[in-house]
DNA sequence: AAAGATTGAGTATTCAATCTTA
DNA sequence: TAAGATTGAATACTCAATCTTT
């Protein structure tokens, strides 16, 4: 059984014989799990009224733990987008009533971002259909794949983080 | 030694004790993967005037072999993105020089987009950089783990297209 | 009616500049 | 000066509608 990197490989060793394409096999691979894994998560999210973003920044102050609440630093820095687009989701989520901004006592240059009851309500019934949905994108590998999986990753993370 | 997720996991098993959060430890980490390899590898793009959609288009075309021409249907199909986004990718790329769309000859509603000299130079002159990025990148893992990794992700793969 | 390709409106991002407080 | 946060211009995408040819 082949995937599309497998064609992709072919390719360039007739093409580019040249050339050692090896690292594509991972970096491929890579690359188009995550887009097929974000494209089918989004339709999980949008059944709940959801999309990545929103869902990236709700479940980042949620698996905080009481008082649900971050910094919009902190959230940029758990978060892999700009300060920016962290800045235009909350005004996304704050507009629906999601989560609240309130200037830091300590520190008036700081704000503190809360969830919202409703916001931590709708994370929290999202969250399992995500698990799910997660859950059946994996289906074709085993619980040790999935622990091989999760090691190689991992240690690859390590190294770049 | 810990990444990312395994912070993420621990704060959900705290807090979502009842939840068995384990796809993400796959799932999360394939997303964290693939966009810090996107961010390098669009550094090495940069420095040949290219980004990762110009580069997508132009691999294509050059791994396709002579006449390095295909139809944007058959470019759509082995990327990631729609049909207007690669529409829009040949306006790009065609402003500048690097590929030319004619009319196809058999078929009217046809088009056949084809690399330039200059457009093949182009990605002859990327390419070794950016394998040399991507091997950069997996330089934490050995080639038995490259192997397993892509084995791995095949599978996957294999089970999602 | 269908296939191939493009268009334009709407959206979420990045980047650099800006504003406020420490 | 620096830290925290926001703003607005520019960019590349998606989605749905459209145009042309078969």
């Amino acid at each position: 059984m082949t995937d599309h990197v497998d064609g992709v490989l072919d390719q360039w060793a007739h093409e580019r014989p040249d050339l050692d394409v090896s690292p594509m096999a991972v970096a491929g691979r890579v690359s188009r799990v995550a887009r097929l894994f974000a494209a089918e998560t989004a339709r999980t999210f949008s059944a709940h009224g959801l999309d990545h973003a929103s869902f990236d920044v709700l479940a980042t102050l949620r698996r905080a733990g009481p008082p649900y609440a971050l910094s919009p630093t902190a959230l940029t820095r758990s978060s892999m987008v700009t300060s920016g687009a962290i800045s235009q989701r909350l005004d996304r989520l704050e507009a629906r009533g999601l989560v609240v901004r309130r200037p830091r006592p300590t520190d008036g240059r700081g704000t503190d971002v809360a969830l919202t009851d409703e916001g931590r309500a709708l994370v929290d019934r999202a969250l399992p259909d995500h698990l799910a949905t997660q859950e059946r994108l994996l289906a074709a590998l085993s619980g040790e794949q999935r622990g091989e999986l999760a090691a190689l990753l991992r240690e690859l993370l390590v190294s770049l983080e």
